[in-house]
DNA sequence: CTTGGCACTCAGTGAACGAGAGTGCCAACG
DNA sequence: CGTTGGCACTCTCGTTCACTGAGTGCCAAG
C-alpha cells in the first residue's frame, strides 16, 4: 500500500469538499484530480481512511468528508501554504497605511482580515502588562473621584476612576496632584507595566514617599493589569459566518454567543494548541473539537501573534467552519500579523 | 360595523402571532380572547382589516399575520404599556449600579438591554460635542508625534496622534508643552466641545497666542468632532437573532452585516421616524419597511435617547424582528434610557 | 497491489393522497 | 344592517411509495 498516495487522496477530498461542500466520492475525485489510478483503488484506500479515522461517510451511500482528525493532518502534513501573490500584499500594505490611532489601525486590520479570509477575524489589543507606561494622567472628575489616565507605547489609552479622601479639584489640591504625577512618572515611564507596578508598589511602600494618592494610583494600575484578561478585542466579519449555513449544525446562535464573550475568544487567541510553540509569524490551527469552549466545536480557528521587536504583545486570527480553506487562511493571517506588527514598530 | 371590535381583533391577531410566530385564523384567535361574538364575524373583520392593508394571508388557506402597517397601528394607538414590576425595576437597578467607569456603564446597560428584551441591544457612547471637556492631555510619543488626549464630563476619553515638527520630547519642548497645555485647558475648561473648539479658534487667530501647536490641537479636536458620526456603539444579544431563524426572509447575513457598520446603526439611533420628536425618555420605533437600511428591512428598532438634564446625549435601542413584543419592548427601553440618564448624572 | 465487475444500500425526488385548518359566501335571523 | 351558522372550496403539510442515481464493499482475475 502507497501511503504516499492515500495521502493525495486525503489532500483531495478535503480541498475539493471544501470547494464543494458535498461530500466528495471515488469517481467525482477521479474527475478533478488525475491520481494514475482507478477508482476502486481510490475506494481502497478510502475505506483505510476512514478506519484511521481521518474521514467519514454522513450515510451509507453517499461521499465522504472529513473529519477533524483529517483536517489536522491536512494541516500539519499536506498543505503547503500558497504565498499571497504580489498584487495580494500590495493591497494589504496600502489598506493598512495610514492609520495612524491605534484604534484605527487594529479596526482596518480586522476588516482587511475579514475580507480576505471571508471569514469572522477577531484581533487583540495590545497587552498592557507587556507595552511600556508612556505617560500616567491625574484628572480630577469630582470632589471625591479621580480619573486614572494611563498612556502606553502602543498607543493604547487606560482610564480608571478611583474614589478619594482629598479634595483634588481645589489648588492647593491641584498642586499635590502635580506633585505626584512628577513622582508616579517618574517611577513608570518607560517601563512595562508589570515593572513599573514594582516600581510604584516599593514607592507607596516608603514612608517617606508613600500617600493615599499613589496607593489610589497603584490600586488603579493593578486594576487594569488584572483586567488583562479582559482586554479588549475587535472583531469584524460576523456576517460571513451565515453565508454558509449549512456549515452549522443547528444554529450558529451558540457561535455568535461566544464570539459576544470576549474573554472566551481572549482565551481562544491566547492558549494555544499542543505542543507546537509559536514564535512571532507561527500560525497556530485549532480544529473543530480540539477546541476547549463548547458552542464552537464545529469552528476552527487560525492564529497568529504580533508583537514590536522580539516582545509578543497581542494576537490575530480567522474563525470559522471547520470547512475552511486552510493554506489561504493560515498565509493570510501570518501576513496580516507581520504587516502589523512591522505597523506598530513604526 | 364595529371599528372597535375590527381593532380589537388587530390587537388579538399582533398578540398571538408575536407569542405564537404561527398564522392566526378565525377559530384558534376566538379560543384565547373571549371576543363577544362568533368566527364568522371575526372572518368578516379580518377581510376588513386585510382590505386596509393592516394584515395579510401568507397562503390562501392560512391564517392571518400582521402586515408592517399593521404593526404600526398596533404599536400607535392600541399597545398598551405594561409597566414593569418592582421586581425587574431593582434588578435592573442592582445591575446597573457599582460601575464608574464609563465602558463599563455602557457595557453593562447594553447587556442588560439584550437579556431582558430578548434583542440586540445597542447603545451609543455619550456625543462628544454636547458633553462638556473636563482636561486635555499632551503627550509626546516619538519625536515628531504627539498625541492629545481630550477627557470629557461623561468619562469618555478620546485620543488623536498629530505630527508636528517641533521635537517635543526634549527639555525646553516639554516645557512649551506644559505652557500650551495651560493655555489650550484654560479655553476649553468646562465647556461643551462644539464651544471649546470656538474658543480655541479664536485663539489660534490671535497672532499672540497661536501657534503649530495650538493649530495642531486644534485639528484634532475638529477631527474628533467632526468623526462625530463615527461614535462608538457597545452591541449585546447578537445571538438573539439566531434563535427565531424564521423569523428572516432567507439568512441573516444582511442583518449582521449591517450592525456591523457601525455608522448605520447610529444613524437609524439618531434619525427618528415620522412627526413625532423625542424629548428625553420618548421612546420611538421603527418597524420593517419604514426602515431606510437595506437588509434591515424585516428588522425594527425601538429607541429613545439618553442624556443628563435636559441635554440628549446619546441613545440606547434594541432591534428585533419586526413580530416583536413591542409593548415589553418599548417599556423596557424607556425604562433602561431613564436608569442610564440618572447614572450619567451622578 | 491494482482493477473491472457486480450486487447492494440509501438519500433525495416527485406523485398521489388524505387530513386539517382556514377562508369566502350565502341565506336566515334579530 | 350587523351577526351567525352552514357549507363548499382551497391550500399546506405530512405520509407513503416507487424510482433514480451516486456511491460503496467485495470478489476474482490480472
Amino acid at each position: 500500500m502507497s501511503t504516499d498516495r492515500r495521502m493525495a487522496v486525503l489532500a483531495a477530498i478535503v480541498e475539493d469538499y471544501v470547494r464543494t461542500s458535498e461530500p466528495v466520492g471515488s469517481r467525482s475525485l477521479l474527475d478533478r484530480h488525475q491520481l494514475g489510478v482507478s477508482a476502486a483503488t481510490v475506494r481502497n484506500d478510502m475505506a483505510a481512511l476512514e478506519d484511521a479515522g481521518l474521514i467519514t461517510a454522513p450515510h451509507t451511500s453517499a461521499g465522504r468528508i472529513p473529519t477533524d482528525a483529517g483536517y489536522r493532518t491536512f494541516v500539519d502534513e499536506l498543505a503547503q501554504l500558497k504565498p499571497l501573490s504580489r498584487a495580494e500584499r500590495a493591497a494589504i500594505a496600502q489598506f493598512l497605511d495610514g492609520a495612524d490611532e491605534l484604534d484605527e489601525v487594529l479596526d482596518r486590520t480586522v476588516r482587511l482580515l475579514a475580507t480576505l479570509t471571508k471569514q469572522v477575524a477577531v484581533v487583540q489589543y495590545p497587552s498592557l502588562t507587556r507595552s511600556t507606561v508612556r505617560h500616567v494622567e491625574l484628572v480630577p472628575m469630582s470632589p471625591t473621584r479621580l480619573m486614572v489616565v494611563v498612556i502606553m507605547g502602543t498607543g493604547r489609552v487606560e482610564q480608571r476612576v478611583i474614589l478619594t479622601d482629598t479634595d483634588y479639584t481645589t489648588p492647593t489640591g491641584l498642586d499635590e496632584l502635580a506633585r505626584s504625577r512628577t513622582v508616579i512618572n517618574a517611577a513608570a515611564l518607560e517601563r512595562r507595566l508589570g515593572d513599573a507596578l514594582t516600581a510604584l508598589r516599593s514607592l507607596d511602600d516608603d514612608q517617606h514617599t508613600s500617600s493615599s494618592l499613589t496607593s489610589g494610583v497603584l490600586a488603579a494600575l493593578e486594576d487594569a493589569a488584572r483586567d488583562e484578561s479582559e482586554t479588549k478585542v475587535a472583531l469584524a466579519g460576523t456576517a460571513n459566518l451565515a453565508r454558509t449555513p449549512s456549515d452549522f449544525p443547528l444554529t450558529l446562535e451558540p457561535v455568535l454567543d461566544a464570539l459576544e464573550q470576549h474573554v472566551v475568544l481572549l482565551r481562544l487567541l491566547g492558549t494555544h494548541a499542543g505542543t507546537e510553540e509559536e514564535g512571532a509569524g507561527e500560525v497556530a490551527v485549532r480544529i473543530g473539537r480540539e477546541n476547549p469552549v463548547t458552542g464552537l466545536q464545529s469552528t476552527s480557528i487560525v492564529t497568529s501573534g504580533y508583537g514590536v521587536g522580539d516582545e509578543l504583545v497581542g494576537h490575530v486570527g480567522v474563525l470559522g467552519p471547520t470547512r475552511m480553506n486552510y493554506p489561504a487562511a493560515i498565509s493570510q493571517v501570518r501576513t496580516v500579523a507581520t504587516y502589523l506588527s512591522r505597523i506598530m514598530e513604526g
